[in-house]
DNA sequence: CGCCAAAATTGATCTGCGTCAATCGACTTT
DNA sequence: AAAGTCGATTGACGCAGATCAATTTTGGCG
């Protein structure tokens, strides 16, 4: 194992040659500002596996995704567990109105996070509507996705929901890092069948049956897209 | 069938004896701005099953509701329908970032909603941060719940699934009207099926079940509590 | 390289819920 | 009150996906 536990970084980075810089919170702030803000956020590094913070844990900081990452997580008393979401760079975590986290979220591979204090970070936006904009308008876009994903759960087959996983994840990745027929997938089988509500054994057997049919391809750490439309098909259906 | 249809009242409401006055969006605003508000919304009624607007609609208003109860859906290409969640008065609908609503709305019976066109209320928010973080308010409390519910729709059986619904109505319908053991459920089976990703044949089947085993008793028009300990044991579950 | 642990795959079987179909009951209309 | 309509309930049966149980593959490490 790696030595690396939680690393919290001495200081010393700049916003404005951060890698998110272009399409996270801070996309609405200006340079003067962005100034002021870099005082407030401070990297933290997480290896694998760890929790970045924890359901029902009082949340005392927001957190924007700068490096790998994240699964967002519910889990019920008996230990089933629904992932409600992943996380990637350029995405805010922590807001919420109880005062407390409504999900756990842990890295999924290494992480680095800028996370900010609740107070001062409050501070700031107290008088900066455009950065309340902006969160709002994050806010209102997880909202859409979060719908979207509950007409999968409640109505989709096992074949649906895996193919519409599969695209929609590339569709994410694409604005990060360019489109491609190869869709990496850097979580676990188990963690894709806690997002899509299924069983660890029906993703697989999905993928194997998608396999055949000669849809897709079953490359380490992800899938090849060998018939994009026979995906999409299942998708639209 | 009654004569109603859409309707739209010839103005003359004040907002300050509105029955939503206290906990919709407009109970950031203090009494000046609610005296300018008032121009900008207008009130409009619904007939049982009017579609108030369609997903993928071009949203041109936001709209407060103030009485009756809305379905809120989508559908896939085929038909198949899933509820989203249910709308109460107070409740605020019409945000979203793509310039569509991400969803259709139904009422279910007659509604009354307060409708603003997008560009002045834009506006009016424009230089009222305190309105600007009400609306914010409301999109993460409904992110929460959305949360709540991709668990329930991912990982509960069906008989998780109505307790958890029943219970949780109750709840909502607590705010509004004060607790009892009487659950009105105005909504038909279907709709209850659609929104807990089931059929109406098991949701109708559960309902039995619950009574048959003392838990709960079926009246017209909604359920009527017998058991409630029974009922949470299953929420918790 | 070989050993061990964890993740993924595959197979056999079971079951919760869906599907199909009939019946019932509550309203509305005449 | 009879007839027609629509929603809800009930029953019989089937199947998609869960469960249980082996393997197989992969990755870390001495």
């Amino acid at each position: 194992m790696r030595a690396s536990v939680t690393t919290i970084e001495p200081n010393g980075h700049f916003c404005s040659d951060c890698a998110v810089r272009g399409f996270a919170v801070c996309s609405s702030l200006d340079p003067a500002e962005l100034r002021e803000f870099e005082h407030l956020g401070c990297r933290v590094h997480f290896a694998t596996g760890e929790t970045v913070f924890s359901e029902e844990d009082i949340a005392t900081s927001f957190y924007n995704l700068l490096e790998g990452v994240m699964r967002l997580y519910k889990l019920l008393p008996d230990g089933r567990r629904q992932i409600v979401g992943f996380a990637l760079p350029g995405d805010f975590l922590g807001m919420n109105i109880s005062g407390r986290h409504n999900f756990s979220a842990d890295a999924i591979g290494a992480v680095t996070v800028c996370q900010f204090a609740k107070a001062p970070f409050g501070r700031f936006i107290e008088d900066r509507p455009h950065l309340l904009r902006r969160i709002n308008e994050l806010a209102i876009r997880e909202l859409s996705q979060a719908r979207d994903h509950m007409v999968l759960l409640g109505r989709r087959s096992a074949d649906e929901k895996v193919a519409t996983f599969l695209l929609g994840w590339r569709e994410r990745l694409f604005s990060l890092k360019g489109s491609s027929n190869m869709v990496p997938l850097p979580m676990s089988r188990q963690d894709i069948a806690d997002y899509l509500g299924l069983t660890i054994e029906t993703v697989s057997r999905t993928f194997t049956k998608l396999e055949r049919h000669g849809a897709i391809e079953i490359v380490h750490g992800g899938i090849g897209l060998r018939d994009r439309a026979r995906v999409e098909a299942l998708v639209a259906a």
